[in-house]
RNA sequence: GCGGUCGUGGCGGAAUCGGUAGACGCGUAGCGUUGAGGUCGCUAUGGAAGAAAUUCUGUGGAAGUUCAAGUCUUCUCGACCGCACCA
């Protein structure tokens, strides 16, 4: 009789849940054990900011985490999986200019609602090592990092122009500038002359650039983007003499096609040009209209070439003939020397301004095919280029440096694009940048005894500006040099400060420790074996974190160079959006599908547009509630539906009929076992086990197909496809309820599948496979148990349904031994109507047979 | 414009070395269970033709290599992402 399990009491998620959230909080369970003689394994997800909510990016992300954590765990690794704040930053300052409070009081309350919810979804962390960047100690220690730095000469203060968002009024580094915008306030940037603090990140950046080869464990995308921003140029600078005294210096990563070059082009901002507008009116007027010119990122890319002949010539190194010189405004001052000579025929900015400007073009690259018009600028033999004539571009390349630095006005030079990092910021919550300046003795830093430098907490927000800059006493202090009366800098550090060490604060074992960073920890657990987050830090933390690692390692605090073995950068969740005519967001709640299949507004019947499935957020109204889902389903269906169907770097499409399968799976598996526990499986059969030789065939072919089962699981955790992993443990599951009928006779061997079956989905959906391990009597945590093993023997089956081709189409299989030879498959194959009217007596011409695979008849 | 990733059912997606395309899930349909609905269990489900066995067709499009192509090569179309006056 089949077992009829419609009747099962259904699954109390909430009771279980807590149960087991609370036993593994109380006991610690998943404290990292530093002392352990085996293989450690650290895995890390972007730590948080505190905004106020957990969302289901986060659910997604920490889930990733979580699973890989606990399937490590159960691998036999020391696991460290560690849980922070990225505290500091705008958002607390900005709520509280809105709603009266406090900074510091909003995200401790923050963080306070936000592990709650952590703990509610059941992630592994190990608690005690959980910190908030914003905690004294921490940004304590992170001045102490500052000083160490500027002893090294990795900090320096320098007056430049810098990015200035207006809305969040402080100063952006340029790898939070995206598309001429600020990264969080989306403001359009602009420039400011102002001195600032910066970090020397140039100072590693062939060491930067040339790890990148070795990160074989980050998504190409990610080691793309980085060197796109380091921004390599090899090529060569060249000195042109004017007829007014000054030298030009231009850089080039073109120099064979010096002989092409008809005018030279200045930027506004560069000197000579500041120079001649104060005598030239022409030239005034037209840096004065150039700086009056948008900023807007988008307008800058297709404006139109324009510039002003200054009347100053140079002239060429090696033709002397004279070069007019022209202010462009496409000319950038921050790349290069702000400086270029132009070859119309063969870069097409120089071409459009030639054209524009009636300059003469002259072509020095021949190219292959007749066909290509100017400017051509692809590989060929150089032409009207006296001694560089005949060679390719990379020969001429090299000859003409050569030449250049021969005759003393050439230098080989390497630009990066890659610009120092600036840090300060002209923001309250933050951690203070722990300088004074003196009237006397300029620039002295505060005294390491004096550490830290603490946010006074009475600070008004009532007016603009930095209220540190305002605060009555915070900012007077006496100079630790002379004793004399100075002001303390008012500047904070950019949060990307805080967020590129923090990971190896985690490592150290004693979280009360006062030693900044423990070396034996930290050369213990790092590097980070698997990082988790998502691919918009690609060139900011990313890159930070790695610098970072570098400039520590160099003041001795470290000896890693490299943070992040491996890096999985996780899609976002998605979901269906709905808005009015008018382009008006609507809740999915307020919307239906008619009669007529389309869908309108339920109150009006207003007609509404079904938009693109897009990333969740507040003001396109698709956003989801974690906390909802986990009161309707529980937090194990959550985490299961987060990883189920889609790949997880991939974008993940939200749907409510996918949560609610996701739903009915965990209830599927609390029948099952309920109903198993009624046909006796329990820990001890698995130790009586002795195998499935002379059981019944359908038994047997079940316990084989197990081990295929637990090796598709295996290795695909192991290559992070977290959607095969449910679908293989689904299909296995499947498998053991079409045999229901045969457990109480077969304990032993369900007892064995049973345990592994709740092995391999602990880590996805811990709470109800922990309450199962300890009802079937499983001793200590189920992470704390070996993962399941399978014999690779069983992996093939002793027969297979081998495919018989006729002209490379399917006309049938046989089933047979899965070593049976070929005149075997043949004989049978012939047997088979199907294929013999397919050969319809032709005569063979060949057999194609590969044993256990195929056979392929051509005829 | 440059660079990258990717195109497979109604949908999310599987497919190891080139060897039975569509695992698993969602949706849909049917049968059983149920007083009914739901739940639950089973079955079916790429498309077209057929009562059925079966046949034809099918991985964005075109060509090629091969006994055999979702997979390799070339071209082409489309989508998404990143960078973008970088000399």
């Amino acid at each position: 009789m089949v077992a009829d399990l419609s009747e099962t009491a259904p699954y109390n998620f909430v009771e279980i849940e807590s149960k087991w959230r609370d036993f593994w909080l109380k006991n610690d369970s998943f404290h990292a054990d530093f002392n352990s003689s085996g293989k450690k394994y650290y895995v890390l997800e972007m730590f948080m900011y505190p905004s106020g909510k957990v969302h289901i990016g986060h659910v997604r992300n920490y889930t990733i985490g979580d699973i890989i954590a606990r399937f490590k765990r159960s691998c036999g690794f020391s696991v460290l999986h560690p849980v922070g704040w990225d505290a500091f930053g705008l958002p607390a300052e900005n709520a509280a200019l809105k709603s009266g409070g406090h900074p510091r009081d909003w995200t401790y309350k923050n963080i306070e609602i936000m592990k709650n919810q952590l703990l509610s979804l059941g992630f592994s962390y190990d608690w005690k090592r959980e910190f908030a960047t914003c905690d004294e100690k921490y940004y304590g220690f992170q001045q102490k990092i500052f000083l160490a730095f500027y002893k090294k000469g990795f900090v320096v203060r320098k007056e430049s122009e810098v990015n200035w968002d207006p809305v969040d009024n402080c100063v952006l580094a340029n790898e939070q500038v995206i598309g001429g915008c600020g990264w969080r306030s989306g403001a359009l940037v602009e420039k400011r002359v102002l001195s600032q603090w910066f970090l020397k990140i140039t100072s590693f950046v062939d060491e930067l650039l040339a790890e990148i080869d070795n990160l074989t464990g980050w998504p190409e995308k990610v080691r793309t983007m980085q060197r796109n921003w380091i921004g390599k140029s090899c090529g060569c600078s060249i000195r042109f003499k004017t007829n007014i005294g000054d030298e030009i210096v231009v850089f080039s990563t073109r120099p064979d096609t010096i002989f092409g070059a008809t005018f030279l082009a200045i930027s506004p901002g560069h000197p000579l040009a500041i120079k001649l507008a104060q005598t030239n009116e022409k030239i005034r007027t037209f840096i004065d209209d150039f700086k009056k010119g948008s900023v807007a990122q988008e307008i800058f890319d297709k404006q139109e070439k324009l510039g002003a002949d200054t009347g100053v010539v140079v002239e060429h190194p090696f033709s002397g003939e004279k070069l007019p010189v022209y202010v462009a405004n496409f000319v950038l001052m921050n790349y290069g020397t702000g400086a270029i000579f132009a070859t119309p025929a063969h870069d097409e900015r120089d071409h459009e301004f030639a054209l524009k400007y009636n300059l003469p073009i002259k072509k020095v690259v021949a190219s292959s095919d007749e066909n290509d018009e100017l400017p051509y600028v692809g590989d060929g033999v150089l032409i009207n280029s006296e001694f560089l004539n005949g060679l390719n571009v990379a020969e001429a390349k090299e000859a003409a440096i050569q030449k250049l630095c021969d005759i003393g006005v050439g230098k080989r030079e390497v630009f990066f694009k890659l610009l120092d990092w600036g840090v300060s910021r002209q923001r309250y919550w933050g951690c203070p940048i722990p300088m004074i300046h003196c009237e006397k003795c300029g620039i002295v830093p505060v005294e390491e005894k004096d550490l830290p430098v603490s946010l006074p907490y009475d600070v008004s927000f009532s007016e603009a500006g930095n209220p540190l800059d305002r605060h009555a006493t915070w900012k007077h202090v006496k100079c630790p040099c002379c004793g004399g009366d100075a002001r303390r800098e008012t500047d904070t550090l950019d949060t990307f400060f805080d967020s590129s060490w923090y990971f190896l604060r985690f490592c150290v074992n004693d979280p009360n420790s006062d030693n900044l960073l423990e070396k034996d920890d930290i050369k213990y657990w790092m590097r980070v074996d698997q990082y988790i987050g998502g691919v918009e830090h690609a060139v900011l933390h990313l890159l930070y974190s790695r610098f970072f690692s570098k400039a520590l390692s160099e003041c001795g605090f470290v000896d890693v160079r490299e943070p992040f073995e491996n890096l999985f950068t996780q899609g976002m969740v998605c979901n269906a959006t709905y808005r009015r005519e008018n382009g008006d967001w609507l809740f999915p709640e307020e919307v239906r599908k008619n009669s007529s299949g389309e869908y309108e507004v339920i109150k009006t019947g207003e007609k509404v547009i079904v938009g693109h499935l897009e990333k969740m957020s507040k003001s396109k109204k698709n956003v989801v509630d974690p906390d909802v889902i986990i009161k309707n389903y529980g937090a194990d269906a959550l985490r299961l539906f987060v990883v189920s169907d889609t790949p997880p770097d991939k974008d993940f499409p939200w749907s409510d009929e996918g949560l609610e399968g996701c739903w009915r799976f965990i209830n599927r598996m609390w029948r099952l076992f309920i109903y198993a526990k009624s046909c006796g499986i329990c820990a001890e059969k698995c130790g009586t086990f002795s195998g499935v030789d002379g059981a019944d065939p359908d038994i047997q072919k079940l316990y084989k197909n197990f081990h295929r089962t637990v090796k598709n699981v295996t290795d695909s955790l192991e290559e992070r496809s977290l959607n095969k992993v449910v679908a293989y443990i689904r299909d296995g599951v499947n498998s053991v309820y079409l045999l229901l009928e045969k457990m109480e006779t077969n304990a032993e061997v369900f007892s064995v599948i049973i345990r592994d079956i709740i092995k391999m989905l602990a880590p996805i959906t811990p709470h109800i496979c922990e309450e199962a391990w300890s009802m079937f009597g499983f001793e200590k945590l189920v992470c704390a148990n070996p993962w399941p093993s399978y014999n690779e023997a069983y992996l093939e089956d002793f027969t297979v349904d081998l495919p018989i081709q006729v002209n490379g189409k399917l006309r049938g299989t046989v089933t047979v031994d899965k070593d049976a030879g070929e005149d075997v498959v043949f004989e049978m194959a012939m047997q088979l109507p199907s294929v013999q009217s397919a050969i319809a007596g032709k005569p063979l011409k060949r057999k194609i047979f590969v044993k256990g695979k195929i056979l392929n008849l051509v005829v």
